[in-house]
DNA sequence: CCTACCGATCGGTAGG
DNA sequence: CCTACCGATCGGTAGG
């Protein structure tokens, strides 16, 4: 009866419920029944519901995080590295649409210790990116923003991506990324400000 | 005992309660115990649970139509028109942060033909917008972007404000929306363009 | 992997 | 505005 990799078929089929329906709203009963199963038998390859939703977020965030290091070991001018950055972003976004998807509307059904682990990565990550703002600003290549809207502002258009992505869809992930690099140092270059 | 504006008290209270907790986890009895109340008088004042986020959602969105017909009626210009829109939309979402936030984020709990009316009238509102951008195209003062695209990287920076403002916090609704609408005519400008 | 089942909690009603 | 309470559903356990 054993199959190989039942651990991801559950995890798989519930994150693709929680993406339709929210954590919440996606009961053990429903994920059993997809799987042509009963709840309790989910309990021999999971250990909560709870943990579905960890694993999933620890997994993209450490995906993110790979990211943002391979940019600041790799590239030095910050056009290159924000591009770059934005390009890793959008990839892991689109790579695994359901669980980024789960990540960035569920963590907040977290407990609260786990929910805080998440949001200290959440800021150390922020602080890379803008880390490379500061650094275009300083080289004077980026306009003298203020750093934290900027980033506000340039990681809600990367994230909003789960919203309307579809792998079947007029976009490749690398035209995103072209795309929303483009935009976005459009709207820091120094040269060529817009003024009212 | 009867008190004048105790159906506001409880929407205020709940909206609150949810913006913290999300709709899913906040109870009729977290939202009774906070007013000093049991959960079964909530229902002499209102009628389900529902209908909280409903009347919600449409009191919000119609605040968006609201703001979007203004603009259309006065301005001509297509810069001038997409500035009052951010800031209209800006104005809308910091007026009442604990309705907007359960706004954007809670709507999915609403029974499906609930939903599928604010879903439509989301489109058109999108649609509204992306009028102005097509305009810009037009009269050859936007660049010819992919409309859709530009219009959901727009939206999602505009509606990620709800995640960081703070009515005590260092930028105002104002200051908000002229930053945010600087960012976005440069990501827009055609003469302008950031070429890589 | 299943049956049987538990304690907790939910939105909401009856009746006053 | 309250007490008493309902039927449904939840995550999860026991035991096989």
């Amino acid at each position: 009866m054993a199959r190989p990799n039942r651990k991801e078929e559950i995890f798989k089929t519930a994150l693709a419920l929680m993406r339709v329906h929210g954590y919440r709203n996606t009961s053990m009963r429903d994920i059993a029944g997809a799987l042509n199963m009963e709840a309790p038998s989910l309990y021999n390859h999971i250990s909560s519901k709870e943990d579905l939703l960890w694993q999933t977020c620890t997994r993209i965030a450490g995906a993110f995080e790979k990211g943002i290091a391979e940019v600041n070991d790799i590239y030095f001018n910050p056009q290159e590295k924000l591009g770059m950055a934005i390009r890793f972003h959008i990839e892991v976004l689109t790579h695994d649409l359901d669980a980024s998807y789960v990540f960035v509307h569920e963590w907040r059904h977290l407990q609260s210790e786990l929910r805080d682990a998440l949001i200290v990565r959440r800021d150390r990550y922020e602080a890379a990116f803008r880390e490379i703002l500061a650094q275009g600003e300083s080289e004077g290549v980026f306009v003298d923003s203020d750093n934290k809207f900027a980033l506000l502002t340039i990681l809600s258009s990367l994230n909003w991506v789960v919203e309307w992505y579809r792998p079947d869809g007029d976009m490749s992930p690398s035209q995103i990324a072209n795309q929303l690099t483009e935009f976005i140092l459009n709207g820091l270059n120094k040269h060529h400000n817009y003024v009212r």
